[in-house]
RNA sequence: CGGGGUGUAGCUCAGUUUGGCUAGAGCGCUUGGUUUGGAUCCAAGAGGUCGUAGGUUCGAAUCCUAUCACCCCGACCA
């Protein structure tokens, strides 16, 4: 490619609206340009990369025995309402209706499809297992979508559904498909953890997420340094030692004036805030509730919502509830459900609030004067914690999601009746898993990953091109030599790009920084003695070599690469 | 949806407080010259319904009202 021709429009000046590096250099290196908010257009350099990537992707998912197919953009509102899913996602999904009033959703995510597909086609369990994988765009009406390509609301995605008999073979699949993934990480240079992470709103069982490594990271990842365990914060649970607590004081009523936070109540008192309780009030579609949490604990709400089996749920923070709020507490209440975390099960006893505005009631015990419905792990863990697996120290980093793999199980096959008849002649609903890669996101996170001052620095798997060839000056004689080194090696099909516009050096050695392309090529002042320079991208080494080893220098090159 | 902010040339921004002639700068673009190993320098030039609509005024980028878009924080979300 002649970078006279290519339309590559890069950008001297950071864009007002980049606010992560990836967005900046994708938008400063001409790969993509924004529509609107969170629709980007990927120009030619930019879909070169993401070609590369779904290249990947496809080579390994066949390998693991997935099959290519495509599914619709637009979905009929039927579908939907039979797995339910109509009604559960909120506003991000979009709707629409035809021309005949006909509703209809731009897919977000395709289970409905691929498990109305399937429903038609396969009966009987020999059929089976079965793997379908797509990459395709995906519409998600984000409330805010951010970052460049990294939270898009049309964003392209590569999504498997797979069917099985069995549990165990859906086991077998999802071992297969973790593999894969791994796979696909690995060839891109990416360093990445995986996690355990809830299943949000799609539901099913086991879940891990594949974590790039990234300080921008929108997701937070708790890990263990000592044994395999990490996982979304969302998810993470922990191993907590509630101290032993001082001789438990009489259950009394004490006067705390205008004492609203477990701070204030803490410093007011002067005890720990471990030995308070804290009371969170939260509305959800089935009724109001109480959570309760050590002082010095935080609300998990992912596992709240879990835990009371809630779609939605909100907390109430004013005085809808005609309660005295600051001084709500579990004793001798009435209206609420009382949902207790574990570790407050566990303490001696604690202060609450009295439901008397400006007083607390100290000595309560958890269990006897009061008896929560539901006891269950809400409580958002925290840096330092111990691991539950081994109880060291759990850290904390951050992480962009790229991959996600769940055992959905028959949540979708059930509610759309997608039934197989089985061994034994009885119809049961398929088991199912669902394993997605986010292809943008993946792009813009290996850029987030592979940077310098000067610009991207691409891994070789997913480079748009392996070498620019820059030409500097306007001679016969350099063009020549330039022009030759460009046609070999893409005799030997490595992907050149001839830097060969009429620029200064200075503007040419910026783009090619910027652009990231791993080996560069420099034809100037040494031409005349027959060498060239080669400047291999990462690591900033260059290397004068004879013209007519050049070809052969990029090809041992190519080969270290594993290519 | 709540709070805050921004819309002026392709890009980054000044000008708006305190209304006043023909709306500016840098970069980019075009032409000519100059230079050629890290974004040269010189000269000439093109490019703007000042987000949109309405209003106030002799006069509006500037003041008022409405509206749209975009951005940030929060809620929310693979």
């Amino acid at each position: 490619m002649l970078m006279k021709e290519f339309f590559c429009p890069t950008l001297r000046e950071l864009p007002a609206e980049a606010e992560v590096i990836s967005q900046q250099l994708m938008l400063r290196a001409g790969m993509i340009r924004k529509v609107a908010a969170g629709i980007y257009s990927y120009l030619p350099l930019g879909y070169r990369v993401m070609k590369k990537l779904e290249t990947i992707i496809r080579e390994e998912l066949d390998k693991a025995g997935a099959q290519e197919l495509l599914m619709p953009v637009l979905h009929p509102a039927e579908l939907w309402k039979e797995s339910g899913r109509w009604a559960e996602y909120g506003p991000e999904l979009v709707r629409l209706k035809d021309r005949k009033e006909r509703e209809f959703c731009l897919g977000p995510t395709h289970e409905e499809i691929i498990t109305f597909l399937v429903r038609h086609e396969l009966k009987s369990y020999k059929d089976l297992p079965l793997n379908f994988y797509q990459i395709q765009t995906k519409m998600r009406d984000e409330i805010r979508p951010r970052f460049g390509v990294m939270r898009a609301r049309e964003f392209t995605m590569k999504d498997a559904y797979s069917f099985h008999a069995s549990r165990e073979s859906l086991d077998e699949c999802y071992e297969k498909m973790y593999h894969a993934y791994c796979n696909i990480f690995n060839r891109c240079d990416l360093d990445y953890r995986v996690v355990e992470a809830d299943t949000g709103p799609i539901g099913g069982s086991d879940s891990h997420e594949f974590m790039v490594t990234a300080d921008t990271g929108e997701d937070q990842v708790l890990y263990c340094g000592d044994c395999e365990y990490a996982a979304n914060i969302e998810k993470a649970s922990a191993r907590v030692k509630v101290k032993e607590m001082p001789v438990k004081p009489k259950k009394e009523m004490l006067y705390t004036p205008d004492i609203k936070t477990i701070a204030q109540l803490a410093e007011y008192l002067s005890v720990p805030e471990e030995h308070t309780i804290k009371t969170l009030i939260y509305r959800g579609e089935k009724g109001e509730y109480m959570a309760l949490l050590r002082g010095n604990d935080q609300i998990n709400e992912v596992k709240l919502k879990n835990a009371l089996q809630e779609n939605e749920i909100e907390m109430v923070v004013d005085d809808s509830l005609e309660r005295p709020m600051g001084f709500v507490g579990p004793v001798d209440q009435k209206g609420f459900k009382i949902i207790s975390d574990n570790l407050v099960m566990k303490m001696d006893w604690g202060i609450t609030g009295a439901n008397e505005k400006d007083y607390h009631l100290t000595g309560v015990i958890p269990g006897q004067d009061f008896k929560p419905q539901i006891i269950a792990d809400i409580r958002l863990t925290q840096s330092g914690d111990g691991c539950p697996h081994c109880s060291n120290p759990l850290r904390t980093a951050r992480g962009i999601e790229v991959g996600h793999i769940f055992k959905l199980g028959t949540k979708y096959s059930q509610a759309m009746k997608a039934f197989f008849i089985d061994a034994d002649g009885k119809e049961r609903p398929f088991i199912m898993g669902c394993y997605g890669i986010g292809v943008g996101r993946t792009v813009a996170a290996a850029i987030e990953q592979n940077h310098d001052d000067m610009g991207i620095v691409w891994p070789w798997p997913l480079a748009p091109f392996q070498v620019i060839v820059l030409s500097l000056g306007a001679s016969d004689e350099i063009n020549n030599v330039a022009e030759n080194i460009y046609k070999e090696l893409w005799n030997i099909d490595v992907e050149t790009l001839w830097d060969n516009r009429k620029e200064r050096p200075g503007v040419k050695f910026n783009d090619a920084d910027l652009l990231g392309i791993p080996l560069r090529i420099t034809v100037g002042k040494f031409a005349k003695e027959g060498k060239i320079e080669i400047k291999e991208r990462a690591s900033g080494k260059t290397e004068i070599v004879n013209i007519h080893q050049v070809v052969q220098w990029v090809n041992q090159f190519r080969k270290r690469k594993g290519e």
